[in-house]
DNA sequence: GGCTTGACGGGTA
DNA sequence: TTACCCGCCAAGC
């Protein structure tokens, strides 16, 4: 890989609808097994500037861990819309959702 | 060049 | 099971 921001934009531009990856998942399929903080800032920039599945992806626990009230429910109801339920307020099903890209094993 | 910030993760209490 | 703490690392000031 190049660079680990340009790996991990790759990774989250190829995570398929209905499917989501944690932060950390991420991070460790780009290279950088502690890197999960780096995918977050990415995750803030890019989406910003440019056209990213950000929605697909989610902390460790299942759950959105996003602050702000209109990206949070953004977020829930793209993946909703992709076929993802979400359960209570945001509670995920990883065990059915979660894309193991070919990076992460 | 040094300090602060993060939409996090994993372990411990 | 939840709460808290510490570690990681890149980007912005």
């Amino acid at each position: 890989m190049e660079r680990f921001t340009e790996t991990v934009i790759q990774i989250i531009k190829r995570i398929p609808a209905g499917k989501v990856m944690s932060y950390g998942q991420i991070a460790k399929a780009a290279g950088s097994p502690r890197g999960a903080r780096q995918v977050v800032r990415i995750l803030h920039a890019m989406s910003r500037k440019h056209s990213l599945p950000w929605h697909r992806v989610i902390n460790s626990k299942g759950e959105i861990g996003i602050q702000d009230e209109e990206l949070f429910f953004t977020q829930k109801t793209l993946l909703e819309g992709e076929g993802v339920k979400i359960k209570g307020r945001n509670r995920i099903d990883l065990e059915k959702y979660r894309y193991q890209s070919i990076e992460d094993e």
